[in-house]
DNA sequence: GTGAAAGCGCTAACAA
DNA sequence: TTGTTAGCGCTTTCAC
């Protein structure tokens, strides 16, 4: 009946090689100030010497905390999201705390599926973006019993904590924008085929805001469809913008990765931006103040959201703030050139 | 002496709920054709009714498995590694493996510090970015007893398998390239002051294939020194390339970000690309082939590099390849207009 | 300041 | 096909 071991060295090797008790050793590693100088000297030769590194597998099952956080985004490659996940890993890192991510690839249904998953790994804290989700991952979260917070969105009813901030605002400060510059046929860009809530508040703002800005207007969308989020998308959806609605003077894109693709495919074109054609994008990528014009966009605390979140994590997980926090964290537009 | 449990549903209770054993409900998860079709259903009811979540720590500890790949990138935010993990995370995720990056900005003893903490976590495989690594790193990695994968560079001597390409055939490929096309008067441009092998890699060849193409011509190497990897940075090396080798005629950069940079700092210097001073970049950013004058750059198997690693890594940790494998992904020079 | 005992929730080995 | 037993390596609780 004897297992085959992981025949790595153990607490109890290491005990050993001190001539202390394994409880000894544990504590040296975790309280070191409970422990005399004399046998800390000793055990951490110990540990030293035989190499000993802790299963952490084993100390999660005993003390019922994983020292992980989950991480859950739409998308890593060349997101605004990554810099979200740099912010949260540094300050998690710093504590223990190491990350779990997936990428939900802009799905609800997958997400639920990630959160299922990762709900093996008995996290300490559960960090998402978006507010909205299946009834099935709403309720995974909310019963989780761990910390979570929702990021990137903006809702009266989070289901624990909540940091971000309003789409709708920041949409419905670029219209007032273009209209106060003298715009008068504004064109929304954006992916709108997939199930990304965030990209749906923009184009739901945009059309409210128009209303209320140019009456007896119409609303004009283009959507990426197929081409998800990309430059080539971008590029994409000026052709349609123009051949659609060729009466478009401004183009408001929802991501600045369509700005950059309608700016540069604008040029291309011999289009003048922003005299025959303006273009504003949203998420202030290095690349959009560079840009000759220079982007107007929405500058988003990108990274300030990941490190918040972290920090509220922490609190929560320390038992340090028993409530659930919202915290809007803004957004600026940055008016430069191309609009 | 009794201990505060977890307090949710364990094994166990779906084995009372169900009436059968521990083993059995064990058994119906992870091997469900060793069961019987009318014991699995009333299993899988057990489950559903109880909202069983399995324990993966203590599945871990008991099984000495588990499921989770260690990655160490430099960096996620707007990197090709981004992408190399996607294509990693694609291949593990649909095996139910989770990975755990990390972030080693770049830093040799950031890496070794990282793969210390993340084997605790006894990871069934590694990913690693680079072959250069801290002795103390290197020892870690070769005496995990998982797999290892070593990408991104290429060397006779990997601690186990290897995906990557030539970083220095990479180099030689592009100032061969420029030498045909009769520029005269070539700079590098990069990142040198972090210590990131590969960037030392390009420099060296650079070097290297100059002295043999240009007999007599000095070495002409610019340096983004504290400005780290940025568009900003890339402007700033025209600008330094500029002034300390007026000569130059063509601009290697050790990134597209870079080459991106030094073109857009160009155009608003009004100085003419490719005429007046050609452009290179290495990485093939989508932003790349968009610029105009599209880059010339070398195309990486950014993606397929993350992908073949996560073959790899399955095969061995399921024992299927025993052999330690070194996968050349090879390269190939976009060469478009900037050069 | 240190140690002994019990058990976290699961799986491997063996038996039936 | 199913059940029993004995751990995996650590931390908690309690006793000294």
């Amino acid at each position: 009946m004897t297992r085959r071991s992981t025949n790595s060295v153990t607490l109890h090797d290491v005990a050993a090689h001190a001539g202390v008790s394994p409880q000894t050793v544990s504590r040296a590693i975790r309280m070191p100030n409970l422990v005399s100088e004399s046998t800390l000297a000793v055990v951490r030769t110990s540990i030293a010497e035989t190499g000993y590194v802790p299963n952490l597998a084993a100390s999660n099952l005993a003390s019922n905390r994983s020292m992980t956080v989950a991480a859950l985004v739409p998308a890593v490659s060349y997101s605004v999201f990554a810099e979200t996940i740099h912010g949260l890993d540094a300050v998690l890192a710093s504590k223990g705390y190491h990350l779990f991510i997936g990428s939900t690839d802009y799905d609800a249904d997958r997400e639920e599926e990630l959160i299922r998953a990762f709900l093996g790994r008995r996290p300490d804290g559960i960090i998402v973006v978006g507010t909205e989700h299946t009834p099935a991952a709403r309720a995974m979260l909310a019963g989780a019993k761990v910390p979570v917070v929702e990021t990137w969105s903006w809702t009266d009813e989070p289901i624990d904590s909540l940091v971000g901030f309003s789409n709708r605002e920041a949409i419905t400060a670029v219209v007032d924008y273009v209209h106060s510059r003298g715009y008068r046929h504004p064109t929304f860009a954006g992916w709108l085929t997939g199930s990304d809530s965030r990209a749906l508040d923009r184009r739901l703002a945009f059309e409210q805001r128009t209303r209320e800005l140019y009456p007896g207007e119409p609303i004009r969308v283009v959507d990426s469809g197929a081409d998800g989020i990309s430059i080539a998308a971008g590029r994409a959806l000026l052709d349609r913008a123009l051949r659609e609605h060729p009466e478009t003077d401004v183009l408001l894109c929802a991501s600045d990765i369509f700005a950059t693709g309608a700016l540069l495919e604008a040029q291309s074109r011999g289009i003048a931006v922003p005299d025959r054609l303006a273009i504003c994008g949203f998420g202030d990528f290095e690349l959009s103040r560079h840009l000759s014009p220079a982007l107007t966009t929405v500058s988003t605390p990108n990274l300030e959201i990941g490190r918040r979140a972290g920090e509220l994590l922490l609190s929560r997980m320390h038992g340090e703030t028993a409530e659930p926090t919202s915290l809007d964290l803004g957004f600026s537009l940055a008016a430069r050139d191309s609009a």
